[in-house]
DNA sequence: CTGTTAGCGCCTTCAA
DNA sequence: TTGAAGGCGCTAACAG
């Protein structure tokens, strides 16, 4: 890498071979741009029998040795078909937008996994943007996506305040809320059931016998904390234990906010919690470093729950209790979805819920009673 | 979500409306396709003015008026403009292949994070590949890449075996190489000095009192492993301390790998070394899992320092000495060599090498010489 | 400043 | 089984 000549990419008319319409400059070295028209004229066919030829769908309209001629000459002249102006033709980009708020939010990472795993082998790509829980970003990437005529988007950022401008999104191309989804909209969504994952971690506290519970809320805004909130609340309320907040929720669902919201609760209550909800494990860290300034450890001053079953919690002093969500599995299935909806599959009504599980780990089962 | 009708979006000939070519089902709803000539015929001008109205780049050419009532009519009819035509055109898409090895190692989340940040703005957007660490993936994504004529590509997954390819590749679009390179291949690429950050971790190793020192090493075909090694091996020997390794090295950086390595290396040696350097962080947990199983303990009986500083190896238990690299921005960095190389820029010659820098923790910190 | 013309590369009628 | 024709929606070059 030293010294390398100028990357330069200038279309210039090509003479010397009337078979190529075209040849580009690239490092120097004149590379041709082989068109459907090159590799016709070079086998002796005209342009749509070679389309027709490449084409594995419409193979079986071409004589065999016209298949196998055609072949051969693409190969040769190294022809690589156009996906844009097959995409215009066709009206099909074969290219999904993938939309989401944090890219850094570890939860996000399986399930972007998911989604480009099953596209891989459909020939579709995903086109990837975040929004960073800003409307505005999300109204930009909204426009953006439609102005390139994805087949589908699958939007894992949505917030309440999203629901009109995804509702006219869907006007211009399927949409699939995958994680958030906005309750009433009728936007298909495959979400995950925060409410009872907000419920298993009220259970599992309960079950050890605390009776002194906060919880640090995400976004309110936002369905999946909305509902694990409520899960939560609900559960404790069926044992007679009332749920204690600060009196913020967060603006964020990340470690500066858990940060603060445990500082904030501190601040305005008297009496210690013996056991902490937060809403995600990022949360959870926020909350854990606050109470060590103020140094009250874990678990034996608090216990503390988390959500998302992040990669590293296991390894975490302590290792977290946390909710663990099907990210993966998520994703898979937001892209079978949006593939369905391209495909004009019929829409089965409800959305698909998947179940979450609660991981015990030292965080709470290293707390005991100090009665 | 209960009960929604079919999403069909079948294109049908709109009759009612003589401006409107064409339309849509979708929901249900019929939705026009509206195109500029639609809003030309309505604005009483060409389509080409349309066009150059539209276009913030050619909207001087066009008087003040003219623009207003163009942009009038646009907005009244809902005209999204057609970026698979535009790009058909122009020969541009505005879209960048992003093509990593692992969506799941937490490295590569600031990275794509860094590349889409610094894209979004300039009208950019990234398709994003996950070839597995598979030759024959990173062979079809980029012909993907090549079909879809993405004005650029950003590849953090080479490895040793994929640079024929890549130079191929390099043919039909600006490649840029990030974190991985190869050597010699003169293909563009942003990297941090791996050698350098091996040293480090040696160097620290070596400061604390270590002598009988280990390595775990990542694939050796791929550049960033190979010179942490060579790196970690030269600082040793520089104090005459030879590094001891396993005699395989990780088929992937993964967690299973590094506890596969572990074992080995504990199988085939007799003398418990007193540090470990394994070669990201994934696999020091992997190994710190082996020594678990074993009844060892990190860091009373060995030391252990990882590399890249993911996000949680602060709250791990112990606290992992690492070696934290600038992702984000190398992804930033690497978006903009990408944008320069698409403007037809000149190649400056060398890459862009980023530093790393040692985080020590606990997981060092914590052990002291029993002798 | 605006209109005309001519495609970008492909695919899908329709006709032979 | 193949060819001819036309156009997807947009924009650059050329006139005027």
């Amino acid at each position: 890498m030293n010294g390398d000549p100028a990357f330069r990419r200038t279309p210039v008319p090509y003479h010397d071979d009337p078979l190529l319409s075209f040849a580009f400059i690239v490092f120097g070295v004149v590379v041709s741009k082989v068109t459907l028209k090159d590799v016709a004229d070079k086998a002796g066919v005209h342009p749509s029998t070679v389309s027709r030829a490449l084409d594995p769908a419409k193979g079986y309209l071409v004589r065999d040795d016209t298949v196998a001629r055609v072949r051969t000459v693409a190969e040769e002249l190294g022809y690589q078909g156009d996906a844009v102006a097959s995409g215009l033709r066709r009206g099909r980009t074969n290219t999904l937008g993938v939309v989401v708020a944090d890219l850094g939010n570890p939860f996000i990472a399986p399930v972007v996994r998911g989604i480009e795993n099953q596209l891989e082998g459909r020939g579709l790509m995903a086109l990837i943007a975040e929004t960073r829980d800003d409307h505005g970003r999300m109204s930009r990437v909204m426009n953006n996506l439609a102005a390139r005529r994805v087949d589908a988007a699958i939007v894992t950022g949505a917030r309440t305040g999203d629901e009109r401008l995804l509702r006219r999104a869907q006007q211009q191309m399927p949409v699939v809320l995958a994680s958030r989804y906005l309750p009433g909209s009728g936007i298909p969504a495959i979400i995950h059931d925060d409410e009872r994952g907000g419920g298993l971690a009220a259970e599992h506290l309960l079950q050890l016998g605390h009776r002194c519970i906060a919880q640090l809320c995400g976004p309110a805004d936002i369905s999946s904390f909305y509902e694990r909130a409520t899960g939560f609340r609900s559960r404790l309320e069926a044992d007679g234990v009332v749920a204690l907040e600060p009196d913020e929720t967060a603006a964020r669902p990340v470690m500066a906010e858990g940060r603060r919201l445990m500082e904030l609760f501190l601040d305005q209550h008297d009496e210690l919690p013996t056991a902490i909800f937060a809403h995600n494990d990022l949360m959870a860290f926020g909350a854990l470093e606050a109470l060590g300034v103020r140094g009250l450890s874990c678990p034996q001053d608090v216990a503390i729950v988390g959500y998302n079953d992040t990669p590293m919690t296991a390894f975490t002093n302590p290792p977290i209790t946390t909710v663990r969500l099907p990210g993966y599995e998520l994703g898979r299935m937001a892209a079978d979805t949006a593939v369905m909806l391209i495909e004009g599959g019929q829409q089965t009504g409800s959305s698909l819920v998947l179940q979450p599980v609660l991981v015990p780990r030292h965080s709470t089962l290293g707390w005991h009673a100090t009665a």
